[in-house]
DNA sequence: CTGTCAAATCAACCCTAGTTGATCTATGGT
DNA sequence: ACCATAGATCAACTAGGGTTGATTTGACAG
């Protein structure tokens, strides 16, 4: 089920706990270098590492924890692992974030 | 130039440690729930306390890191001082996102 | 002016997420 | 079989963000 880039708001719409996850995976610094490294398409750890001057056991810690919560994913190619952006999981807390802000501004209870 | 942008409030695009910012206020539970418990309406701190039943002070710790990246807004009424969402700041970082979503799935390079 | 209550601030503590260096796994070349 | 390299994993350490309880500020009421 495509979500992508419907701008009317309503798709399934990612519990509160995850997006929670999501969050908490992108707001850390080498995380967001990471996924925007990521945003120009998919690399090997090995480019990575040396594009944002990282140790390697660093990167690869950072790594796991951007594909436990979903927003990257590997593909293995011999000896290396090119990692990749998921953009439908970027797409669910932007829909998040949306429907929060829709629901502050719609109803009769106004916010401002 | 075309950026997806939602209609609401858009425009200038949001430096990149500001979204950082926005994220590392959201990475936080209670602070979580403090935005979603205001996506209600404005509320007192008084009210929050006890809507989410925790320490005045652990409260006001969360509601300051929320007021300081922009998230929300007070607002004094006697002895009273009265919180709201700021949902311009939560669809800066909608469109952060959208964007960040967006270079990843248009150009050349495919990340998929 | 004094007492009370709302909320902010402060200092000390605590805890967990991130760092570091070493080790382990596995793939491929020779 | 052996070695070299890519990357994951582990254990010990560190630091900064969050908690806690006490104190402070400031607004009302009497």
């Amino acid at each position: 089920m495509e979500t992508t880039a419907a701008p009317g708001s309503t798709a399934d719409p990612l519990a509160p706990d995850q997006a929670q996850r999501l969050l908490r995976a992108l707001a850390e610094p080498i995380r967001l270098q990471v996924v925007q490294a990521l945003a120009g398409g998919e690399r090997c750890v090995c480019d990575l590492t040396s594009d944002l001057d990282l140790a390697q056991s660093k990167l690869s810690f950072h790594l796991r924890v951007l594909k436990e919560v979903g927003l990257i994913r590997a593909r293995q190619e011999g000896r290396w692992i090119y990692y990749r952006l998921e953009p439908s999981t970027l797409l669910l807390l932007r829909d998040w974030l949306d429907q929060l802000a829709a629901v502050c501004q719609s109803p009769a209870s106004p916010c401002s």
